[in-house]
DNA sequence: GAGCCGTGCCGAAGATCGTCGACCACGACG
DNA sequence: CGTCGTGGTCGACGATCTTCGGCACGGCTC
């Protein structure tokens, strides 16, 4: 009977409207009212889609996890299993303006989430997207024969998951201590240490 | 001529409520507010010793970075350097509920830091710090010998730290991914990792 | 011992934020 | 063509941090 609008795509067009306004100004000046006027309504429309400032915020970063997740899905990931790995893992750091960003977000949910039961459940989804990525990387390369017998893979891949994140932060705090250049050597590091000879059990 | 209060004592006084809020409340409730009333002044009177209410986080979080660093100096740290390793870095990792609290105070202010060039400088100091403690670490394993000649050192340390940092964060988002007992065996693989015997150049 | 005046502190106000409730308008269905 | 529910706006509320004007206390000077 009434009008009728799709939610899905209204959704995907504020979260949109959001990563405008965060890429140009930072996540602080993501307010509920700069992104309506970004987007062009009011700030009290956004409450039909999205029924907290928070709930926006998740939409947006699960809009773009599922978009890294059609990258992967989508490349072949064909070649040397240990460079594969290398640039599968790359994605999540914040090599350029637009992933710092994105890593300004994460702070903000995983700070919010402290209080927020809500957005610590659906965070956690997020995080788990991440956690299949890299389970998905070392599982490669333990295929590949690269990673020694007798390493526990599970351990492995929660160090790995760390480092990407530990590396992800102090990009962030220290800018200057940890250009992309930096940070993708120590990420290689990383790699090399996990790829080369360890003694079995 | 006016009436003279010990501006140091004030603050540590005013940071020890605050840590006292935080404990209890968590970092969302540390407003001016509620920090203000657990010391029994009025939100006013902060402004005579913080300016800011960033800058009160900031001189908290240096107040128990300090108190780390005076626990260091304290301790001898005699006994076998990979277990003295571990402790010194487990300092860092929320295994208690009083250290997940500083860990979130942490990101709070590293949130902060990304529109605030003066928290940005304090927290990197506060930053060098931690780092000093990991590069400590480190020099006392390579000087015992326990480190493979060759390794790199100033990578191994950016990678600890990283992996430290990460492992925090991961804490703080998925709990119940990642019990104390786990965060310390991360460590310890990490820190086998880095003593085991790898290829020199 | 008396007066001055600066420090310390408070209460209220200003600005901005997220969220909510009341109200209007349009348009699809009967 | 009328109805009524969805979509949208406006205004307001409460909370926040921060700022401003004013009051009071208490050391220092005379």
């Amino acid at each position: 009977m009434p009008k009728i609008v799709d939610h899905d795509a209204r959704r995907a067009e504020l979260a949109e409207a959001m990563w405008r306004v965060v890429y140009r100004d930072g996540v602080a000046a993501a307010t509920v009212r700069s992104i309506a006027a970004e987007a062009g309504w009011s700030p009290s429309a956004l409450r039909h889609y999205f029924a907290t400032q928070a709930d926006l915020l998740i939409f947006a970063m699960e809009h773009v996890i599922a978009q890294s997740a059609e990258r992967f899905a989508a490349e072949s990931w064909t070649g040397p299993p240990r460079e594969t790995a290398q640039r599968m893992l790359e994605e999540f750091l914040p090599l350029d303006r637009q992933r710092r960003r994105a890593a300004e977000v994460w702070l903000w949910l995983t700070l919010h989430a402290q209080v927020d039961p809500a957005a610590q459940a659906r965070l956690s989804e997020a995080d788990d997207g991440v956690r299949g990525v890299v389970d998905v990387a070392v599982d490669a390369l333990a295929a590949a024969g690269l990673v020694a017998r007798g390493a526990d893979l599970g351990a492995e891949k929660a160090r790995l998951h760390a480092l990407l994140d530990g590396l992800t932060l102090h990009a962030l705090v220290r800018t200057e201590l940890m250009p992309p250049g930096r940070l993708r050597a120590l990420l290689a590091e990383h790699l090399d240490s996990l790829t080369s000879a360890r003694d079995g059990p």
